[in-house]
RNA sequence: GGAGGAGUGCCCGAGUGGCUAAAGGGGGCGGACUGUAAAUCCGUUGGCUUCGCCUACAAUGGUUCGAAUCCAUUCUCCUCCA
C-alpha cells in the first residue's frame, strides 16, 4: 500500500507477498488468471509469495467454521458464503501464478488449550498432505509447508517432523507473534527452528519488528514478512536507527532535521520531521508514501547489513551495535 | 425604522428546571498496530491544594430549595420588509 512496485524494487526488496484470501474475494482469482497472472496484473516481475488464506481463518475468526474438509466462511465484503479447502487454496494460488505458494493451515490463536492445538496441528498436517497432492506445477511454483503447534514444544516438534517428512522446497514457522510475550515467542522459536532442514528456506511468518528480525536470524530464520512497516507508516510511526519515532508528536513541529540521520532513503534525503508531521496531520497521501518508503528501506537495509555481518562473521557485534542505538535514548 | 430568528466548552453542534463540567463530531495531546477487513483503532481534552472545591452555556440583574434551560434589560449576529 502507498508504494509503486518500482519503488519497492529500488529499495532492494527481492520478493513481495500477496494474499490468496483477499485476492480470491476481490477481484477474484479468475480475473487475475485472465489478466495473465499476478506478476503482470500488478507489474512486479520479481518473485511473489502468496499466503494461503490460512491466516485469515484465524484473523477473521468470527466469520468462519472449520471442519476436516476445510473452512466455510462468509465474505466480509458482501456476506456471500465460500469454502476454502487445501485443494481450493492450491487452485487459487495456481491462478495467481505466484512463485512460492503457502500451505493452507490453521493458525491457532493465543492462548489456546493443549488439546485444541494438538487437534489443530494434526489437521494442518493432513491439510498439508492434501496441498502437496493437489499441487501440480512444481516446476514453476514452490510449495512451502507451515509448522504450527502454538506454545507447546512437543507439538512444535511433532509438527516439524511431520511436515519435513513431506520433503518440501521450504518451510515456515507459523502461529507465532500472535499476541504472546516476546520471551515466550523466543523460547518457542529456539526450541523448534532446528527441526527444519538448514538447506531449505526457513520462513518466520508475520514477523516483524527490527528486534524480532535479529532474534529470528540468530535462531536460523532466512525469510520474514510483515505488514508492520507499512501499517505503522500509515499510522504515523517511523522505524529509525534510534528506535521508533511517532511523527505525530508535538515535539517535531519545528524539527527540521531528517527522520533518521543515518538513513539514506528518499524520504530522509529530502524531507524533515516537521514536514512529515505536517503532511501526516494534514491527511496528505504523501505521508503514507514517504513513511512507508522509509520504513521498508530501513528494514531492507537492516537485513542487508545482517547478511553482510554474517558473511564477515560479526553478527553478534552488529546485533549489539544495533540494539545499543535502537534501545538507547533518542 | 419594522418583523422574525439566533448567541453553548478551541471550532461545529445537542441539550428547553434537578440524573449537566454539559451528548455527538471536529481539532489538540498521547498511545496501540507483527502470515493487511486498518490513510484504522483506543485513551484523553476548564482550573485547583482533585474521595472535595472553584469557574463555566453572550453580559448583567431577577424568579426558584435548584437555572445552559424561566423572566427583564443590554450587547452581537442572521433573514425578511421599508
Amino acid at each position: 500500500k502507498a508504494m509503486r512496485p518500482e519503488q519497492v524494487a529500488e529499495l532492494g526488496a527481492q520478493i513481495i507477498l500477496s494474499n490468496t484470501y483477499h485476492l480470491y474475494l476481490r477481484p477474484g482469482s479468475d480475473v487475475i488468471r485472465e489478466a495473465g497472472g499476478l506478476h503482470r496484473f500488478m507489474n512486479w516481475d520479481g518473485p511473489i509469495l502468496t499466503d494461503s488464506g490460512g491466516f485469515q481463518v484465524f484473523s477473521l475468526a468470527d466469520l468462519r467454521d472449520i471442519s476436516e474438509d476445510g473452512v466455510r466462511f462468509r465474505s466480509y465484503i458482501d456476506g456471500s458464503k465460500h469454502e476454502f479447502t487445501p485443494e481450493k487454496s492450491m487452485r487459487v494460488q495456481e491462478d495467481l501464478g505466484s512463485d512460492i505458494i503457502m500451505a493452507f493451515d490453521e493458525c491457532a490463536p493465543y492462548p489456546s488449550e493443549y488439546d485444541y492445538v494438538k487437534q489443530s496441528v494434526e489437521l494442518t498436517t493432513r491439510w498439508l498432505r492434501r496441498c502437496k497432492e493437489a499441487h501440480k506445477d512444481t516446476e514453476r511454483q514452490s510449495l512451502f509447508g507451515i509448522m504450527q503447534g502454538g506454545m507447546y514444544k512437543d507439538l512444535r516438534r511433532k509438527s516439524a517432523e511431520d511436515i519435513v517428512a513431506l520433503d518440501l522446497p521450504g518451510y515456515a514457522v507459523g502461529g507465532l507473534s500472535v499476541g504472546e510475550p516476546k520471551e515466550l515467542m523466543l523460547e518457542i522459536l529456539d526450541s523448534c527452528v532446528d527441526y527444519l532442514p538448514e538447506d531449505r528456506p526457513r520462513y518466520l511468518m508475520g514477523v516483524g519488528t527490527p528486534d524480532y528480525l535479529f532474534e529470528g536470524v540468530e535462531r536460523g530464520i532466512d525469510m520474514f514478512d510483515c505488514v508492520l512497516p507499512t501499517r505503522i507508516a500509515r499510522n504515523g510511526t517511523a522505524l529509525t536507527s534510534r528506535g521508533p519515532v511517532n511523527i505525530k508528536n508535538a515535539r517535531f513541529e519545528r524539527d527540521f532535521t531528517p527522520l533518521d540521520h543515518e538513513c539514506g532513503c528518499y524520504t530522509c534525503r529530502n524531507y524533515s520531521r516537521a514536514y512529515l508531521r505536517h503532511v501526516f496531520k494534514s491527511n496528505e497521501i504523501i505521508s503514507s508514501m514517504l513513511l512507508s518508503n522509509h520504513n521498508l528501506w530501513f528494514l531492507v537495509k537492516t537485513m542487508e547489513r545482517i547478511r553482510k555481518a554474517i558473511e564477515d562473521d560479526r553478527f553478534t557485534e552488529y546485533k549489539e551495535e544495533f540494539y545499543g542505538k535502537y534501545y538507547g535514548s533518542l
